[in-house]
DNA sequence: AAAAATTTTTAGATTTACCTAAAAATAAAA
DNA sequence: TTTTATTTTTAGGTAAATCTAAAAATTTTT
């Protein structure tokens, strides 16, 4: 069994692997917020109990079984954030935190029976796909609202960014999961982007438009 | 800010101060399942935070700020439980160890919304009384069965033992919250009851018998 | 009230997850 | 290919919560 901390590296490791191939020591210590020095240590102690492959200088990589681990609090994460919007009214923006304490509650049964009780949700309050309780999920075909073309329309499905700020901004655009969006324009002095959302137009800066996912009806 | 074993502490204390005027540090120690060492150390913690007043070798009691923080946990705990049996359908001997988790989740949006969503109960599965948000929560006027004369009759409202052997035992004869009996007779030999449980006849150990907690309707 | 038993505390260690500062390895730039 | 910069690790230390063994205080028994 782990501490709240060797999964908290280990959920960290797994998110970092998403993006990078090879994770660095410093990566994990800025999402971790704390030290290089105290990632090493913890580094070596995952490798000790299997849970990570570790080469001095060469970054970690998470076993098969630091895996599961992984995408088991993920899942335990994701459910909650469910139930936290679905049952008890939260907003998307305010369930994080919660969730990364409700993440850590160890009981198998707890979480099968909260999966039931939610209807086997397949995907989190801001799109993240929900593993089933084998670690399985449906790898998402997702595409950056950015990378679409003027013309192109599609429907949110997903944000990459989670914080309250952004989605909280999101929120007051209109620009929640589920919407249909067609792309009007780009600009091009700044990139941003205008976009028709049910008969209104609203134009979304750059940055907010890389961290929207759509899932595409293709071009029009 | 306390930490969780900081917490379990205040919890500890706060029951055995509801059972014993003076807390010891053996019965903590023994509740805790840890050394008095390890229990003399903590209490001088607590009482450098002002959590409880505390004496050497005179035992410790809570202090306001200190009761108000246990009384937050009992509230979080029993809620929880309500939550687990109502609505994933687990048994009222299965809830404990993970309610025993659930209770440091540290949100008061959290908990006020589960109470909402729980409907703002009055009493966990076994009886016993939830706090309202102040704290609060009426003084329960239970009698134990083994106390009740032959004639009496009453209602099963609650249990003075948790233990998942002792709630499983109750559930297979039929003795459970809410239930309606009359004491029938009590054997000279051995002291168990004779109970008057809807037509059947039950008999239960004396032991038995001083764990489960009826509000009275009186003599016959 | 002295002796014996019990309870509680102190002293000194251990483990976990951190830290800082300095050294070592790797990567990038001149 | 040296030099410089960056990344990572090592070495040594700290705070929280625990432990064992021994000392001190309190309570009970004789």
């Amino acid at each position: 069994m782990q501490s709240y901390t060797e999964e908290n590296y280990l959920k960290t490791i797994y998110h970092l692997a998403e993006k990078t191939t090879n994770v660095q020591t410093n990566a994990i210590a800025e999402q971790m917020q704390t030290k290089p020095a105290s990632v090493t240590d913890m580094i070596k102690k995952l490798a000790d109990k299997g849970l990570v492959d570790y080469i001095k200088y060469q970054g970690v990589t998470l076993t098969e079984i630091g895996k599961n681990t992984a995408v088991d609090i993920v899942r335990k994460h994701r459910l909650w954030e469910v139930f936290l919007v679905d049952k008890l009214n939260f907003k998307w923006d305010e369930v994080h935190d919660v969730a990364e304490e409700l993440e850590h509650i160890r009981s198998v049964e707890l979480i099968e029976r909260l999966d039931e009780f939610l209807g086997f949700p397949k995907a989190d309050p801001h799109g993240d796909p929900i593993p089933d309780k084998n670690g399985r999920f449906a790898k998402t075909q997702f595409i950056k609202l950015i990378e679409l073309k003027v013309g192109d329309s599609g429907t949110i499905t997903g944000v990459s960014q989670h914080s309250s700020a952004f989605l909280k901004h999101l929120e007051k655009l209109g620009l929640t999961l589920g919407k249909q969006i067609k792309i009007n324009d780009v600009t091009d002095f700044d990139g941003s982007v205008e976009i028709l959302l049910s008969d209104k137009q609203v134009n979304i800066s750059r940055e907010v438009a890389k961290h929207i996912l759509i899932s595409s009806n293709g071009k029009n």
